[in-house]
DNA sequence: TATTGTTATACTCTATAACTATA
DNA sequence: TATAGTTATAGAGTATAACAATA
């Protein structure tokens, strides 16, 4: 239903984007975009959030991992974890325990509730984007991955 | 994908990703992460905003176009082009206009001041992060492009 | 009725710094 | 003095809906 039909001043496709089609930010913001649009057509009803989810998921690889760490690892920063464990925590996803050799530290680990939230979402979320049709071939779409995994450090390379 | 489960509190690289480094959704954050901080580091200093040259940019290369398809263009929501485009105005950059066949719409284009600063600051955005010391190649940097326009709709082959 | 742009509100993510409790 | 996490505050960016003027 959603016909970009557009009305009269301008076709789509009048407007010059020149070189900043060549700019790798602008590109990145454009493609994740579409990529969000798609993720909450998606899976918007599961109540499934792309970085929220992604959160769990580490959660569930690593048990015990500490929170900070976490951050680190994930970009996310550190005040904004605080929330997002703390609102983990009052649904009853995550857990959190002070060790006993640093005190000053949390460990995190999945609740039950937590670890079947993951379990009964992984599929999904790590799915959605390539059951989409996309401009993409399949060869192209790991091409795509392994030169973003490259670039972010995560290459089979090495890591961080 | 790097297994490396060791629960101990310790040393950075333990954070396994699993198939989360897999995601495009994932991917495409981390990198946008890491040109935004290279972004800033470089031409934080400027006062230079990445959404707010890209907006200037278009402008520069499409005199008196409207604010809608702007918008629609860079895919920015209306309600925030609204805000930007009016502090613009305000720093005497951007020029509004009403156009008598249209007396809904507002064309937009640069002030001599708005051209200037598109002029002094063009280089700069666009070559920042080629300057940068990158994991890629310069075949592999050219490749994500290609990849990047044509998963966003831009590439040499066709437009929207 | 539909559209263009505006206003108002809210929520997410981010940035920063001050704070606590440990180390 | 440094580190791990918390709190508080502010700022982008975005989403949404209601609205006025115009078509």
């Amino acid at each position: 239903m959603t016909r970009t039909v557009d009305t009269a001043q301008g076709s789509e496709s009048d407007v010059a984007l020149g070189e900043l089609s060549g700019s790798l930010g602008f590109l990145l913001r454009m493609a994740q975009v579409q990529v969000f649009d798609f993720f909450f057509e998606d899976l918007g009803q599961v109540g499934l959030r792309p970085g929220e989810f992604s959160v769990l998921w580490v959660l569930h690889l690593n048990p015990g991992v500490r929170q900070g760490l976490l951050a680190q690892r994930l970009r996310i920063k550190r005040a904004h974890m605080t929330k997002m464990i703390r609102d983990f925590e009052q649904r009853g996803l995550v857990e959190r325990r002070t060790p006993e050799q640093d005190r000053r530290a949390v460990e995190l680990r999945l609740t039950g509730e937590g670890e079947a939230f993951v379990r009964d979402h992984a599929e999904a979320f790590f799915t959605h984007d390539s059951r989409r049709p996309s401009t993409l071939t399949e060869a192209e779409r790991t091409q795509l991955f392994a030169l973003l995994q490259k670039y972010v450090g995560l290459g089979p390379e090495g890591e961080g």
